[in-house]
DNA sequence: GCTTATCTTTACACAGTGTCAATTGACACT
DNA sequence: AGTGTCAATTGACACTGTGTAAAGATAAGC
């Protein structure tokens, strides 16, 4: 693992998150995996100990190479409190087509293993921090909606930008992204942002 | 199967509601079910298929036995389009607790079973019906908010109502029934009911 | 007594994950 | 050249859970 060409490992997550982009996340095997990677399947094992292993190597793998620290900027920087929830779901709107599969993945693992089931708990946990964030933006510009508290506007919103969600709106009901984007905001504004006397 | 003490079946499909309910959908099998049921693992398969098959009726044993009708019977019979909805959500939120376990197994077998995914979506379809014959009610009334159409409101609802919702808000978030309730008619009357002016 | 239905026991096939041991090829260090 | 080691290969195997198949026991119905 060192300055070579690429190293397997690094050849093994990109099939990873190739093969579970193009299938969804569903039926991805390792011996799949394994042999679009030009490798034994023994040699994932060298490298990821296990199945849920190389989903969590995938999805920060995945989080790098999309440079999830930039495309937050938008938001982190934003110079009030709905602009920022504003531009939080604008990302995120952008961001989850693009991680779904190895969303996917690590969702239906769940089912199996209680080790994805905590992983992917762990990954949402992340997801909330950015949540909490715009609502507190909000009620510190003294915008937060009167029946919410911070914490409980924070388990709405972050409940209501989970991933089930925009999967429903997008595959089950069409809706495009910046359909998604454009109602899920207006949903949040209704919701959480103080109504104008 | 005939009117004997209980039909074994039917024994089976208790023990498996039971079982379900008892470990929240998680790592319930066959086998499990069969000893539980005082049965062989095989006599399972005599009465029924497979895996899937069962949840599935074991979801349809469990609607009977919780009488799904009759507790929807304040939704439909409501006499304005915001009570009809305010009633819809007061059914779902009291119902979800009731049939979590088995919903949720369901779920799990899906990222396995490509039939048990079409069950599960069938399922959810149905309870899209409930939304949608609120949000008419609604429309009806003259009270569904102008940004929406009969369409985008029952997928935006029903997305809402969604098992993965409640699951996140009452067990990640820690919200009891009564909040859950509150608070959902909350964001959707906000967001689908006209504003007074 | 014969048939039929229900359930039992035992055995096995299959898929997919994960483990283990022996081996090979390449490169590095001395 | 000799040694060590790292990366990967091959082949075999254990385990779990689902689903299948066959042969026999038990009881009820006619």
């Amino acid at each position: 693992m060192s300055s070579e060409n690429i190293s397997t490992s690094d050849r093994i997550l990109e099939t990873t998150v190739l093969l579970l982009e193009q299938q969804q996340g569903r039926g991805v095997r390792m011996s799949d995996i394994a042999r679009q990677s030009g490798v034994s399947r023994q040699a994932v094992y060298i490298h990821f100990a296990s199945r849920t292993e190389l989903l969590c190597a995938a999805t920060r793998f995945l989080d790098a190479r999309l440079d999830l620290d930039e495309r937050l900027k938008p938001s982190r920087t934003a110079t009030s409190g709905i602009l920022r929830l504003e531009q939080y779901i604008v990302f995120w709107g952008h961001y989850i087509p693009e991680i779904y599969g190895v969303a996917k993945a690590l969702m239906l693992a769940e089912g199996a293993d209680e080790a994805a089931a905590v992983a992917w708990t762990d990954r949402c946990q992340a997801m909330r921090e950015g949540c909490r964030a715009a609502i507190l933006a909000l009620s510190r510009d003294n915008q937060l909606a009167a029946d919410w508290s911070v914490d409980t506007a924070t388990d709405a919103l972050w409940t209501q930008l989970l991933i089930p969600n925009w999967e429903s709106l997008t595959q089950c009901c069409g809706w495009s992204t910046e359909q998604y984007i454009e109602r899920m905001t207006a949903i949040a504004k209704t919701s959480f942002v103080r109504k104008a006397l």
